[in-house]
DNA sequence: AATCAGAATTAAGACATTTTTAAGACTTTC
DNA sequence: GAAAGTCTTAAAAATGTCTTAATTCTGATT
């Protein structure tokens, strides 16, 4: 799960690039100047960071450097085209990488995969169904961008059918799965598990339905 | 004292990049085919690679893929105008960045400095996260403006989260990192620490929390 | 519609892990 | 070799999680 901070005045603009983001399964946090963010940046940690260089508050620049001072996260620069002089500038002052407006949706991903995959090397394993994506790195599980707080048992029977999401897995499976131990017929434990996944799942999503129940037989989760 | 390989066949424009580089004080070699570019590339390595797309011998992403099987060096492509709609494609491929001829030679300077200064560039002394700082060479830890008085296994474990804030560490990990020692089941002594290290870093910063529990996992830093 | 077995829900107690404290063992420093 | 600081161990307290058991709900069958 990689989160981004997007930095850039213009409402519709950071509007649409958050959604571009969300939509390619980042996590895109929104600030409009340059104050805020780096007001942001001091209290939270980003992979990545998207800035717009003419922004209020703060030059781009000044944000840049600000941000140096402290961290190496890639930071990826916008600018107008009219700035185009000062690029090399930009690239001295820290930036890594820059995008001239109006820039192509798709490169955009690709320069964002660049720096992530360069960032810190690893990818960090997920695994995604739907809206939900499990971090088993970090051991979050989401859905869309918000947290599930799940227990460690949830989250490993959220995993377990997630790895084959059309599969259905009978109380037995998921019992010696999950626990790696026999399991012992008349036993609702993992009822009352699944019932606690689907109700913190339903405070985020109270219409769609996640895992299905197949009777008699088990569980899986629902397309 | 970098090295550069230069893959480009049009003698004239090798030549050129050759003495740019080295005017700047970089070592460049030139190779002039996509089979001369793999042969030298395995039997030496190089800080950097500037790749022409249209080569000879093999294509650029020919030889961009056997470069990748093996090592992680940054490559830098060389495109022309019409081949502009494969970049994307090319990124996705492995490369790290690109320039359309004719580019501007203080453009291709500052994205090779850019990664050349990514690629080994840790050179960090001090790693930061929220409000603490760590200097990693004098050993002192601090939070905000005071200085945090921790012992060398409290300075090793901050530092280790530190260096993933967002990763959860097991004691397993935690362990073996820290004390280089296979990890003995029933042992506190991570609590312990956790403990004393959470407890110094309230007496400056009493409602925040900076280490956080996973429960049956490990910690992790709090955003 | 009535019945029945499987499934869902709830709450409480059992269980497990983590936190904290304190004491003694160990290390380092002078 | 004594003193100061650090690490580990142990035990009790605190907290979070899991299981049990009782009850309600649902879908299948007659």
């Amino acid at each position: 799960m990689k989160t981004i901070l997007v930095v850039e005045d213009e409402e519709n603009i950071n509007r649409m690039l958050c959604d571009l983001l969300k939509y390619n399964g980042y996590v895109p946090e929104a600030a409009y100047s340059g104050t805020e963010a780096v007001m942001l940046f001091s209290g939270k940690t980003y992979d990545l960071i998207l800035l717009d260089l003419m922004i209020p508050g703060k030059t781009g620049f000044e944000v840049l450097e600000e941000i140096r001072m402290t961290s190496t996260v890639p930071v990826i620069a916008l600018t107008a085209v009219s700035e185009k002089e000062s690029t090399v500038a930009l690239l001295k002052a820290g930036a890594n990488d820059y995008l001239t407006k109006p820039f192509d949706n798709d490169e955009l991903l690709a320069r964002i995969e660049v720096w992530l995959r360069n960032g810190t090397g690893k990818t960090t394993r997920t695994i995604t169904f739907r809206e939900i994506v499990l971090d088993l790195e970090q051991y979050e599980a989401f859905i869309g961008t918000d947290a599930l707080q799940l227990s460690k048992r949830e989250f490993e029977i959220l995993h377990l059918l997630m790895q084959n999401p059309k599969k259905v897995y009978t109380k037995n499976n998921l019992y010696e799965s999950v626990w790696g131990d026999e399991f012992m017929g008349d036993d609702n434990t993992i009822n009352v598990h699944i019932s606690k996944i689907r109700a913190k799942i339903a405070g985020f999503r109270p219409k769609d339905e996640y895992i299905q129940t197949v009777w008699g037989i088990g569980y899986k989760m629902s397309e």
